[in-house]
DNA sequence: ATCAGAAATGATATGTTGTATCTTAACAAG
DNA sequence: CTTGTTAAGATACAACATATCATTTCTGAT
């Protein structure tokens, strides 16, 4: 384990703990989205909006349009439920919600897999560069493309 | 000026250089990558394929379709004549093709300007923390959201 | 219980970004 | 000049994203 708990979960720990941080922010745990919630956690890698949709809608027999995933999707990012993979144009759930970080990820080219980085001094350096250029409201987008280690 | 010699260009002198790097390349200068390289380089903001291909389009009073524009893009991004910037899915004319950076773009959310920046020992650290995790081919992607000085 | 208002989701349409495929044009080598 | 190669055009479509309005569901007051 690192430097601090990171409170890692998976599975129906996942979405209890994900449910917990919805809450705690005043917003509601619904069916809608507690099914977005746990296809975008099954999916290992960063999935789209559209699959997402494709998934819930066959595992409920019942069609989900985008523009709805795209809500859900866009509030589980505003409450660090998920991460949007902006070099994917895909979303990854948040192994460990609750916790804030400036993510990095590394993406492989060949697989498609996702790796999920911390580095708080890393992403602080970012942040300072874009602050001594009078940035504000700063949100770093901190993503390497390559060949990951089994794809090498 | 910075620690080295970054051959900043504008205008005239920097589709000169473009030219140049691009042939240098055994690529040749046509009158479309012209164009359209003036189009992007005339830009203040990251430009999209579609606003390059308009753009074009109607200089030249003959339409370019956006899949010829992609190719030229491609080969500009493939040469260093022009940048990517994933978070906005746009294009940025590069000032100093020739000089190879990891950039880091800041893009304003309010007014969309894109400043460039080159900080090598912090790219190098992402470069660093990637390779650590096994992957190669590593191509960095440093881009940071918010809010510019003149916006603030 | 019922009704009114608010929040969430659905339906539909459309806008934007990106690729695939095949054809035509430009051009250099023999 | 014709043949092979590279560049660009035409067309179609796939993938990603948002706008708008309708419907449902939930909640809280009466």
């Amino acid at each position: 384990m690192g430097k601090h708990d990171h409170h890692e979960h998976h599975g129906e720990s996942l979405a209890d703990a994900a449910r917990a941080n919805l809450e705690k922010s005043g917003e509601k745990w619904t069916d809608t989205r507690a099914a977005i919630f746990e296809a975008l956690a099954g999916f290992s890698r960063p999935a789209s909006a559209y699959d997402i949709a494709e998934l819930v809608s066959a595992a409920r027999g019942k069609r989900v349009a985008p523009n709805s995933v795209y809500r859900i999707l866009d509030l589980f990012v505003a409450n660090n439920l998920a991460m949007r993979i902006e070099s994917a144009n895909a979303y990854l759930a948040n192994s460990h919600p609750g916790c804030e970080h400036d993510c990095i990820f590394l993406v492989c080219d060949s697989c498609g897999e996702a790796t999920h980085i911390d580095d708080d001094p890393l992403s602080q350096q970012v942040r300072k560069v874009a602050k001594s250029q009078g940035f504000n409201s700063i949100r770093p987008v901190i993503e390497v493309r390559g060949i990951c280690q089994k794809c090498s």
